[in-house]
RNA sequence: GCCGAUGUGGCGAAAUGGCAGACGCAGCGGACUUAAAAUCCGUUGAGGAGAAAUCCUCGUGCGGGUUCGAGUCCCGCCAUCGGCACCA
């Protein structure tokens, strides 16, 4: 049933400041049409109104964190610009997703808690209600009916759900996919899980009495509060995201992502081919394996008697370090060898009289922060443990030394130096007099005495008995000397990546508890038809200040049974933005996480990702979008969706600094808030301007000034059709005529037409404003103004000011039925017809010597010879010619003459 | 240090290798008005010649190159912003 027609008038209210047109009339009264009919609810697969006919897209914003300030100009950037998208898209025949929801569970809630007492599931509902109440004044076209929330139990369910599945899961190297733990032949599995427990190092921050992720550590200091943060090792439920490196890099490929965006998660992950190399300690040859070493990556579990090992580990047949290094071809080169302060070697090879020395080094950069440590880098630090090791290559007995330059997060924690070649051996040999060695030839040359000599060349100095590496490039050295330590058993090929796996727990309240239990020391997951698991109700959130995560105080909620209790850390806020992209195609299944009908359709477009298009901040450029690529793997390798990534198209929005140039704060007192720009200039000005500022990936200062041009523009739409009669009532204008349009308007409204379409098509919409403007300024000339034109016009500018356009639309509508009826929102997309874009005669420049010096005017498709003709006869040219022959004339039909001579 | 992005009027910006500065802001002049605001019309890169219409020179961060022709392509610099940072 469609509700009884509207009929709007206005009156100028002269106590009321002057409007240049009513929006805040007509803003609202469309934003309750669209709502009351329903008219961006988009039907699934299986519903009564699906039309099965017509092809998908899914068009994604990133879902903000609802935070008390409310919105700020920078979020209705990207937002406006999907919106345009799906309203396009809809008018072009598609099925279009266009969703929104709430990113909820994070810190902020949990510290209003703290201080407030109010809990922070009534302060997150707060936010959410003033966010969208916010974006529903912009006029956005989101279908509500999928608003999801990450911390509502129906989402987090699932959250839980997947999280469930990963920890039952591991990922099989043979396959190359995430299979179910059952199909683990090794005696360890819970040393392959891809969701596992660890002692790690972790970012403490006794002032929060909360562990940090990296990214809220600043300088050494937590990023809320300002409190010193401090390295300790707890217990942490970690993901395995590194068994994903290698696919998380090469699926990157078929992404239509910008190449900067590629190239910062490639880096992240850091993929690095070199080689593992053994070294054997000196007085440890014949010691048998109870001494471990470092190996990623090898399997422990084939080792028994290795349970003391830690995780990542190996038992090795002897006594051996293993270094890891890209440059095996300079292994004549290595003069001694370097291990992390951390390495846990060190306590078993290091000589008792330099115990002390060791000691005290250790307590010296252990009071270092992470900031120091780094900035103390020009200065190398180390100390000698009174150890030995003999180089597999040329048996060479070489000193073994710690030093916090080599750090134990990354490769093996232990590197073979060799100072002639690496800036950072080459600082640490000058400074403890260590020998250095050339072992390679560059094209650059130079002494190593001198300067360090970096990079390829050909190897030199570089020989045993049995092997010789002299004389041969950089890179087939490489590949010589690596097939040489593989079969003499010296080491073998190896990728390194800088990725590490992702520390997965918090020590919070506000996060989804795990679906985790402990039973004598040993963990288990709870069973599916206990989820969701919901937190306990506390009186009070403070965390407890011993590390215990605050769930750790609800003793009723911990206790599962009499023997087990319930797992107290949290999930980190990136859990529920994983996969929430999934959820928006079947929000409300409890059956599922999505449905398989909903997710092939939406999600499957023949492409290697599912949205079509995403629009978001850089500042996810690496953690969000390379965690949820790692979910979506997961789910991918069990089927449970249809695409082995998430995202076909990406797109950043560039950021929005405050009119002062600077980014917008709160300190600076620079943040503007659109409710003032919709109170003073409308939701369709405020749209307008912040797709007009300029190209949506740049970043760009606002400007009111800028604001007001726009709505001047609108107000000019709204006098080509309207205009005020004595009683200050706007009506229908008398220049508005059911006419013929002229041949100039006919060629402005197609060029508008395929202007706008290409650049919606492309995203560069502040150069379709620019083109509804030229045509807006043409038709505001006419003193007869042609229907067609003005419904053509309202047509293309309908995405962008949806309120002004579908007003202007009913009114016209109402005197001039025309072909389709009902909300522009429902109608199809114009198209242009090229043959009003041809004009008879184009006028053309003609340079001399490239320079412009005169314009002709020709038949538009006069040949070649002709042009030339007219052009050498004009007499402007034969003035600049002053009598001497073109060389030779260039005549570009349609574009140029250039005469040269 | 490494990686990436960006440098065009007073400002935001536009230009498939082909008339640099579309469109908008600000400015200036005019119309309407008792006046102002709003609106409409015109004008606006810099410098120079001319009474004027017009014309000339220079001009896209800097220096080179390719080309009949370069904001655009190539080489080398500089500056600003963002990311990473002893990653072996």
């Amino acid at each position: 049933m469609n509700p009884a027609p509207r009929r709007t008038y206005y009156f100028v209210d002269m106590n009321e400041k002057r409007k240049p047109y009513p929006y805040d009339r007509i803003e609202p009264k469309w934003q309750s049409i669209w709502a009351e009919k329903g008219t961006f609810r988009t039907p699934n697969p299986g519903d009564a109104d699906f039309d099965p006919a017509k092809p998908k897209f899914y068009v994604l914003d990133m879902f903000p964190y609802p935070s008390g300030s409310g919105l700020h100009v920078g979020h209705p950037e990207g937002y406006t610009a999907t919106d345009i998208i799906a309203r396009y898209r809809r008018m072009k025949g598609f099925n279009v997703l266009h969703p929104m929801g709430w990113d909820a569970f994070g810190l902020p809630a949990e510290q209003h808690a703290i201080k407030t007492g109010e809990h922070p599931r009534e302060n997150t509902a707060k936010n959410i209600a003033n966010f969208k109440q916010q974006l529903n004044r912009i006029g956005f076209n989101y279908d509500w009916n999928r608003e999801v929330n990450t911390t509502d139990p129906g989402y987090f369910k699932w959250t839980q759900w997947i999280f469930r599945l990963l920890y039952e899961s591991w990922y099989n190297p043979e396959t190359r996919k995430a299979e179910p733990i059952s199909t683990y032949t090794g005696a360890n599995p819970d040393g392959v899980r891809l969701a596992f427990v660890s002692e790690a190092p972790v970012n403490w921050c006794q002032g929060l009495g909360t562990v940090l992720a990296n990214e809220e550590v600043v300088d050494g200091k937590s990023e809320v509060g300002g409190f010193p943060v401090e390295r300790r090792p707890m217990r942490q439920w970690m993901l395995r995201i590194t068994a994903y490196a290698e696919r998380l890099i090469d699926e990157l490929q078929g992404l239509d992502w910008p190449e900067g965006i590629k190239l910062l998660q490639k880096n992240w992950i850091g993929r690095s081919e070199g080689a593992h190399v053994y070294f054997v300690l000196e007085n440890f040859e014949n010691t048998p394996t109870s001494l471990i070493a470092l190996a990623l990556d090898t399997d422990k579990a084939d080792h028994p008697e290795a349970d003391a090992v830690p995780e990542g580990h190996r038992v090795h047949r002897t006594a051996e370090l293993t270094v890891f290094t890209t440059r095996p071809d300079t292994l004549f080169g290595a003069t001694y060898m370097v291990l992390s302060p951390e390495h846990p070697l060190v306590d078993i090879f290091a000589a008792d009289e330099h115990k002390e020395a060791i000691a005290k080094y250790r307590a010296e950069i252990g009071g270092k922060s992470d900031l120091e440590r780094t900035e103390l880098s020009k200065d190398k630090t180390g100390v000698f443990i009174g150890a030995y090791a003999v180089n597999p290559v040329n048996g060479e007995r070489i000193p073994v030394w710690i030093a916090d330059y080599v750090l134990m997060g990354y490769g093996t924690g232990a590197i073979m130096a060799v100072p002639a070649h690496d800036e950072r051996d080459w600082e640490f040999a000058k400074k403890f007099e260590l020998p250095i060695r050339a072992v390679v030839q560059t094209a650059a040359g130079g002494n190593v005495e001198e300067a360090c000599v970096a990079g390829e060349g050909t190897a030199i100095n570089s020989h045993n008995a049995a092997l010789s590496l002299d004389g041969l490039p950089t890179a087939d050295a490489k590949s010589k000397i690596i097939d040489w330590l593989e079969a003499n058993g010296g080491g073998e090929r190896k990728i390194n990546y800088k990725l590490r796996d992702w520390l997965f727990s918090r020590q919070r309240y506000w996060g989804e508890p795990f679906p985790i239990i402990w039973t004598d020391g040993k963990h288990s997951s709870l069973p599916e038809s206990e989820l969701p698991l919901l937190p306990p109700d506390l009186d009070d959130f403070k965390p407890t200040g011993t590390g215990e995560p605050p769930l750790a105080k609800a003793t009723d909620w911990v206790r599962y049974s009499e023997a087990a209790t319930r797992e107290t850390n949290t999930m980190p806020q990136w859990a529920g933005s994983c996969w929430y992209y999934l959820r928006f195609c079947d929000p409300r299944n409890p059956e599922h996480f999505v449905s398989p009908e909903a997710e092939r359709y939406w999600m499957d477009g023949g492409k290697p990702g599912g949205v079509d298009l995403y629009v978001g901040g850089t500042e996810h450029a690496v953690l969000h979008l390379l965690y949820a690529r790692f979910w979506h793997k997961v789910l991918f390798d069990y089927g449970y969706v249809s695409t082995p990534e998430p995202f076909q198209r990406l797109v950043n929005q560039g950021l929005i600094l405050g009119e002062d140039g600077q980014k917008m704060s709160k300190s600076r007192g620079n943040v503007v808030n659109p409710d003032e720009v919709i109170q003073e200039f409308g939701a369709d000005a405020l749209r307008l301007y912040e797709m007009f500022m300029g190209p949506l990936e740049q970043v760009k200062p606002w400007s009111m000034a800028g604001v007001q041009g726009v709505a001047r523009f609108l107000a000019r739409v709204w006098r080509l059709i309207m205009e005020e009669n004595q009683e200050g009532q706007w009506v229908l204008s008398d220049a508005v005529q059911d006419v013929e349009l002229t041949g100039a308007q006919q060629r402005v409204v197609h060029a508008t037409i395929k202007k706008v379409t290409e650049d919606i098509e492309s995203l560069s919409f502040n150069t379709a404003i620019s083109q509804m403007m030229v045509c807006t300024n043409e038709l505001t000339a006419a003193t007869v103004r042609p229907v067609a034109a003005l419904r053509a016009l309202l047509q293309v500018l309908n995405p962008f000011a949806p309120h002004l356009s579908e007003e202007l639309n009913e009114t016209l509508d109402r005197k001039f039925p025309g072909a389709e009826s009902g909300l522009l929102a429902g109608r199809t997309w114009p198209e242009y017809n090229p043959a009003f874009l041809v004009e008879d005669e184009i006028e053309m420049p003609i340079q001399i010597n490239g320079k412009l010096r005169e314009r002709i005017v020709v038949k538009k498709d006069a040949a070649a010879a002709e042009i030339e003709a007219i052009a050498l006869a004009s007499p402007k040219v034969q003035e600049h010619l002053a009598g001497k022959t073109p060389r030779k004339v260039i005549v570009v039909p349609g574009k140029l003459v250039n005469v040269v001579v």
